[in-house]
RNA sequence: GCCUGGGUAGCUCAGUUGGUAGAGCAGCGGAUUGAAAAUCCGCGUGUCGCUGGUUCGAUUCCGGCCCCAGGCA
């Protein structure tokens, strides 16, 4: 076995039982959320701070300027060369984060589809802006019939993404997506879901909140404001730092860019239980909240695949 | 005490010229392949404040009462 897969929803204390789980092992942990890719994000995005990064290493998190736009695909790439270089020092890879569709490109793979190309995506992207989805998807029912009846007709970033390849192929991403080879082998992965109680996730959600703004989240969002970046770049909505910057341009109160965020946050966290759920059906569920009986419980299930991975 | 406006879904409110009601948000369920902390889809019975009256029938009209907001005293 080759690296931990731990999912969870926001929240849930993933970053703490890979940290535990990770100096129990001698492990590295690799991040695989899309939020904490961002340099300008480490409060809002409760990235692992130095004192946790002392602790042992982190790849992948924080290296990604906020004016750019990351990806599945870029992930993907960074993910695979970290696990091969932290196998090649016969080490343990702890693969963490909130991102299911990161994970699923991992273990089932990525349709073989060209990169957004800039040029390309800025005009369609303009248009999705002015003329709305319906436009977009009129145009793609043209081209590649097929591709439209699987998507419906006012989810703008699907429908501009397959109309992007239509373009720059001639190949419906339909028939792309038939075709993929996952990352990694089902038997060099373990994957484990954290699942607590959905009315104590929501607690520690708004309870996490409340300490953000005051630690450092309110000038993470004015210094990431004041760098007057395009409003739809990925990093620009990461939950929180809309409401937070509303606030700071003296649009609504700060308690009640809080509850916002918190909203967010919970209704986030709602769609990460179904990703687990209907995504990730062979993953083993961990209830239990204290971290010991986490780490104990994830432990058991390296030993029952993998006796020599636990015995560090 | 008087006047005015209001009391309808967990919240904010719409509505019924009398035939027991519907939006947004929340909540719940689902989808998810290069923006994914994104995006999209589905699910709406609730003493229509309480109580009398008129009526075949009242949440709707009339009376009384209670509560909230504002105004006058």
């Amino acid at each position: 076995m080759r690296a931990v897969l731990i999912m969870g929803p926001t929240a849930s204390g993933k970053s703490a039982l890979a940290l535990a789980l990770a100096e129990r092992l001698g492990a590295e942990i690799v991040n695989a959320d899309a939020a904490q890719v961002y340099r300008d994000l480490r409060v809002l995005s409760a990235r692992p701070g130095a004192e946790e990064e002392a602790r042992a290493p982190h790849r992948l998190y924080g290296h990604v300027d906020g004016a750019e736009r990351y990806s599945v695909g870029k992930w993907l790439s960074a993910a695979q060369t970290a696990i091969a270089e932290i196998g090649a020092a016969g080490r343990l890879a702890i693969v963490t984060g909130g991102t299911g569709l990161y994970f699923k490109a991992l273990t089932e793979g990525l349709a073989s589809a060209p990169p957004p190309d800039p040029a390309l995506r800025a005009g369609l992207l303009a248009r999705l802006k002015a003329d709305g989805p319906q436009s977009l998807y009129a145009e793609l029912a043209q081209a590649d019939p097929e591709m439209a009846a699987t998507l419906g007709p006012r989810d703008g970033p699907r429908i501009l993404r397959a109309l992007e390849v239509y373009r720059a192929t001639g190949i419906s991403l339909r028939a792309l997506q038939a075709a993929m080879a996952p990352a990694m082998r089902a038997e060099d992965w373990l994957g484990v879901a954290l699942w607590p109680e959905r009315a104590t996730l929501y607690a520690a959600i708004n309870r996490r909140f409340d300490g953000m703004a005051a630690a450092g989240g309110l000038d993470e969002a004015r210094a990431l404001m004041i760098r007057g970046l395009d409003t739809d770049l990925p990093a620009m909505k990461a939950i929180g730092a809309p409401p937070l910057m509303a606030h700071l341009r003296g649009e609504i109160s700060l308690d009640r860019a809080c509850d916002k965020a918190k909203q967010d946050s919970r209704n986030y966290a709602k769609r990460q239980y179904t990703w687990i759920r209907g995504q990730m059906k062979s993953w083993r569920r961990i209830t239990a909240d204290r971290l010991e009986d986490r780490v104990e419980d994830v432990l058991a299930a390296i030993r029952g695949v993998d006796p020599v991975a636990a015995d560090h």
